[in-house]
DNA sequence: CTGTTAGCGCGTTCAA
DNA sequence: TTGAACGCGCTAACAG
């Protein structure tokens, strides 16, 4: 009998191209059954280990499947039920080093723990992130971890992941009225310490630059920053929100509207790394020193945060921490350890490096 | 009759421990046609727009899915042979920029052809890399995007891909012995152009810093190097390959080490902006001059490339050919168009950006 | 220890 | 225009 069948498939298009394709036709178990006069049950059992199979038997299917290159159709295992190991990320961004070092992480946990990660980048688009938690349903996925857009408003897209039993964490940017675990970073005391430390070396006009306040991120940081100005009774108060994309281009442009208005900043805290490096570019332009006539606190960090002078004081988020944190909620509610409306938010701290930029 | 049927599911554990979780049925097409008093072919069609099914019933049916939520089920469509939306990218590494720019690329290309992308991480593992190809086949992906793992020498499994009919495009790291479409980047010529500047601008003792020659990658660059060299009979050659991994530290080392050497060099070509972004900084702490004692050129950018003094002097990748071109070469082979073993190498250009370290 | 049977959800015959 | 029946590959329940 002849095992290695060759399926071929003769394409014919309008421009009497001809394609001719040889495949060879996927090995199934019942493949190995007939040809190991087994009932392909129990080539399903010996390839499972299942120990009610003869240890003779068992090994030669394995033997088989091995020498044959045996692959299992995940399709069907999945559709009969059993399980399904793949894991969705949804982040705004891949390419923004915060949210790229968190996919990085968590791709590394969850493979070690057996499962796979597709991430997906809703680019900023509540539009995307919808049809992409539709397609993340109807690939059965079995949990989704997830940063939003800045453009979500409404979450009710991810109600629907909870209607068809989909576990589901935020991280950062979360959707507050869904009742899921979320691993949220202390935004509100670090803008606060950060503002404080401007307020402290002597700095009088704080604008602080931050996203979208529909999002729990930059709201908090907002709060955070007016909370210490109040605190220490300063009067010039400027909670700017950019609703561009967080770009070195914005950056500049930001520092030259900001520089030609009557505002008159001596200190910048900056939501986006993007935008500073945009902001120091523009001051070496306008000849302006930092920290002397500007001074900067950023959130965010690159390399080059600490190669370039003035070497910038950033607020370091635990990227590590918040990967470790999300994936064990995520992986406890697949596994039925915790109920997803039982948890409480987990808060990690970003810490604030002090360097020269002010 | 009742539509939304709740399933309760307890689990009992050895613990003692009662979980009890509703959950709602996933509604299918064979739910809808039950209560649309249809057959589920019917709601098949309809919901795939069949022509022949009567207009009046596929509204009734279409409005039916929509107001109840209906999502398919991918894997019992897949299971059937239909298709396969998702395709797989391996890369090294998701968070070093290069990688990170074309899996956000290409993440967007595929979505609006309606795609969707799965990002798999080798940590440069030829074993963890073997494990991806491996939940690939068996996840049925319609095609895969590779750049290989450093420690990759043996491609047999990317023969197994090709055994299964899953399409292949590899791009910048490539296995050379693998008949399926390569991306590649002009390293040598690029290498040679960089080596020729830095001769030019007067450095006669130039060293090489790049991978393990295994790959194609760093083994052109050697090449364009040594080339040049020889053009301007140069006899200094320093040809170093680092096995570490790419990261400012192991940079910093390099440089003490070098430095502390009798090599005594005047310029560096980096193969990794990473490196480079470590060398520098050691400069700093050496009081080495750049450009004046020693020269750079490096692969690679990021932001600091431009904002740190000295500019650096870069060879910029073109991220976004290569992943169009890698899409469009896979695509092909998905839809037939082309066959894998007659598609010659694309090869794409890397440009150098003349700054100020050289 | 192994075989038989049924069914996961869907699309595609073939009939009516 | 619709229905009935089948099977994709696999696992599980039941039987022996």
């Amino acid at each position: 009998m002849q095992m290695h069948t060759f399926v071929n498939k003769l394409f014919l298009s309008l421009h009497t191209f001809v394609f001719i394709q040889f495949m060879h036709k996927r090995i199934t178990i019942k493949d190995i059954a007939r040809e190991l006069n087994v009932h392909h049950s129990t080539v399903s059992r010996a390839l499972r280990k299942d120990p009610r199979v003869k240890e003779e038997t068992r090994e030669m299917v394995l033997a088989y499947a091995q020498e044959h290159e045996y692959q299992a159709n995940m399709n069907a295992v999945q559709l009969r039920g059993t399980s399904n190991n793949a894991i969705a990320l949804i982040v705004p961004n891949i390419n923004h080093n915060f949210f790229s070092d968190i996919v990085s992480k968590l791709t590394n946990l969850a493979y070690d723990k057996g499962y796979v990660i597709s991430v997906f980048q809703t680019n900023e688009k509540y539009e995307l992130e919808k049809e992409i938690v539709s397609t993340i349903i109807q690939h059965n996925f079995a949990g989704v971890i997830v940063s939003i857009a800045n453009d979500t408003k409404n979450g009710d897209h991810f109600r629907l992941l909870e209607k068809f039993g989909i576990p589901l964490v935020f991280f950062d940017r979360v959707c507050e009225d869904i009742a899921s675990p979320k691993v949220l970073v202390n935004n509100r005391e670090i803008t606060f310490q950060a503002t404080e430390h401007l307020i402290n070396k002597g700095y009088k006009r704080i604008v602080h630059i931050t996203g979208n306040t529909d999002i729990n991120v930059f709201r908090e940081r907002q709060k955070g920053y007016l909370e210490a100005l109040e605190k220490y009774l300063v009067d010039y108060r400027n909670p700017m929100v950019i609703t561009d994309e967080f770009t070195t281009d914005s950056g500049k442009k930001l520092l030259n509207s900001l520089w030609s208005s009557d505002l008159n900043p001596d200190a910048i805290i900056s939501s986006s790394i993007y935008l500073t490096m945009g902001i120091l570019l523009q001051c070496r332009e306008l000849k302006l020193n930092v920290p002397a006539d500007l001074g900067i606190i950023t959130f965010g960090t690159l390399l080059s945060t600490e190669i370039i002078t003035p070497q910038i004081t950033s607020i370091e988020q635990p990227e590590s921490e918040i990967a470790e944190l999300s994936f064990e909620l995520l992986e406890k509610q697949i596994n039925h350890e915790i109920v997803p409306d039982k948890i409480h938010d987990m808060i990690v701290k970003a810490e604030i490096l002090f360097r020269e930029s002010c």
